[in-house]
DNA sequence: AGATACCAGTATCCGATGGATACCTTTGCG
DNA sequence: CGCAAAGGTATCCATCGGATACTGGTATCT
């Protein structure tokens, strides 16, 4: 009966679940929701604030979370033109599995990185 | 000086804690942790178990896995061979975040779902 | 004896995807 | 005149993920 049991049926491919998890999963996405929870910016600022995102990726990114309803794309009528994005309120709600990976990440990467090291040092060191 | 801002510096590529959020924030890796969270599995059953997962790519979830100590392998030289895999205690606090990240995609997956459908109406509805 | 199955992967090939770079648009300004 | 600004596209290439087939050693089935 699958008490707290969670993505029960996110194994099966197909399964909506996966299909966001996929989503929130991409790299661009999280690091887009870090900048837009602190406010609505402009395609320029995404990706000077985004390092090493080119412009193609970060057009498909925003696309594809303005598609999932994750933020609003303004674009105003002017020239230069002026495009701002702003997080909706699913979109803010990210904020929350998001914060549990960041957290994760920033108080394991030493581990991490020190198992790479260890693995390094065993198989390849030598080469 | 940043109070308790996360990711302040996963906006720099290079920076660990990208790798690790790219890492941990890979589709397989994500579901493999699901299923070991359960107890050690063998090859077989973590192919048969996640959906759609390809023995290569399983193969390379694994090893990257077992590279940044999230996993144990271990081989039993029998025959047919058997090969059992297992948490370790980093790999079993990844719980949290996926965990964070899976109650998230299944509460909104609606939301997600239903504004995908929208945006495919206003668009491609007629193509 | 020979064929077959078992398991945990490799090997090979292919298409999608990500990424780097260059280019386009309009219009104000020097 | 022509360059700069902003927000992208267009193009090309490398990498990666994915599908399928195959390996190896033994034990068992026929």
């Amino acid at each position: 009966m699958k008490e707290h049991l969670f993505a029960g049926d996110a194994f099966d491919p197909g399964c909506p679940t996966r299909l966001v998890l996929d989503r929130i999963g991409d790299k661009w996405t999280v690091l887009v929701v870090l900048v837009l929870l602190d406010g609505r910016r402009r395609f320029s600022e995404l990706r000077d604030t985004v390092g090493g995102v080119t412009p193609k990726v970060l057009t498909q990114t925003l696309r594809t979370m303005e598609r999932d309803g994750l933020l609003t794309r303004e674009v105003f009528a002017e020239v230069p033109p002026r495009v701002e994005y702003e997080l909706t309120g699913l979109g803010r709600s990210l904020q929350v599995p998001i914060r549990a990976v960041s957290d994760w990440a920033e108080q394991h990467v030493h581990a991490v990185m020190a198992a790479r090291d260890r693995h390094d040092a065993a198989s390849g060191g030598d080469a």
